[in-house]
DNA sequence: CATAATGGCCGAATTAAATTCAGCATCAAT
DNA sequence: ATTGATGCTGAATTTAATTCGGCCATTATG
């Protein structure tokens, strides 16, 4: 196993372009980051140092923040996914309304633009939880109201992909942009 | 590093209960799963086969489904993080809008109550490239509408944690429900 | 109640992988 | 052309994963 010790957030490099072969291993290593440095020079066509190299500088880099075990949310009694939008009075993100990071059933908070302020992901063991984690959201100061949408089916949830399209389909009916 | 060559997906046993000893070991492992299993016996309090032998459990048992690289989305040119609601005529689950899984831009493709069908997590390289993925989503039969959320900023983002907040405060003015 | 059977753990031993290192090739800048 | 830096390879070494036999506790069983 790989026993990184090196720092991982600091000392980010200039960021020396992630390169094709680079993208080909952050691939391998979203799908499943258990394998040996020899299969995944194997699957990039490197040889396990050279792969080893590459993979200790996307770490150093900041590209792989982390490497996590990705638990199913049923076997810890969360199978309650919902996104929680919340409508602020003033600037949504106070030091009172993070403080809900610490639930550990919140697991995303992005301020948006919108009509919204705040969106949460949050995850619980049923929809007393989720009450209890609302009310919660309620007393703090400054939140004007809430609006929850409750998961029925997750059809597709994953980590973020190193791929990018490189086209879209031109869009019919579609003006040209200037820019 | 850890070569899991047994079924991970097939052959899940009737999931014995998961244990506090295993909580902290998914504690540990959703943190970081580069470290040794001695470490990770060390922490939990095992030896390091056992630690080894517990991990191996949750894998086959499902608990732990994989084990992931997390990317930084701006080191892979993803910059912009939006939550696409949409309105579709009838059933929205289609297997023309479940097309759209293959676009590694999308992240999550979820079926919600409330006012819409579908919410979809996506990330892509610029505003350009929002428009190409929604012009896709709306040449797709059956979408009414859309409405997206873009995300000015990220404040937390985490991946399923194991624990689970023991009580929540009782909400003040409150009545008590009867289940 | 005794006793077998099971499950889970430990420590030691073995196997496999991570990691280090000494060249070597390539490329860019002097 | 020469120097320096970067990234690669294959061999060697160190460290960790994995296997295994035995022990203890708990539970089922005669």
């Amino acid at each position: 196993m790989d026993t990184e010790t090196d720092d991982v957030q600091r000392n980010r490099q200039p960021a020396r372009e992630v390169d094709p072969i680079d993208r080909k291993i952050l691939g391998v290593l979203v799908d499943d980051a258990t394998i040996s440095y020899a299969e995944l020079g194997e699957r990039v066509g490197l040889s396990p140092p050279a792969a080893h190299e590459r993979v200790k500088r996307l770490r150093r880099s900041g590209a792989i923040r982390a490497t996590s075990a990705i638990i199913d949310p049923k076997a810890v009694k969360k199978p309650l996914l919902a996104f929680v939008h919340i409508d602020t009075r003033g600037w949504g993100k106070t030091p009172e309304l993070m403080a809900i990071s610490e639930c550990p059933e919140v697991e995303e908070i992005h301020s948006v633009a919108g009509d919204t302020c705040m969106l949460l992901k949050v995850r619980t063991e049923d929809t007393r939880a989720l009450e209890g984690l609302l009310s919660r959201i309620y007393e703090t100061p400054g939140v004007v109201s809430t609006r929850s949408y409750v998961v029925l089916s997750t059809y597709l949830e994953r980590p973020v992909q190193p791929d990018i399209t490189a086209e879209w389909p031109a869009p019919r009916h579609m003006a040209t942009p200037v820019y």
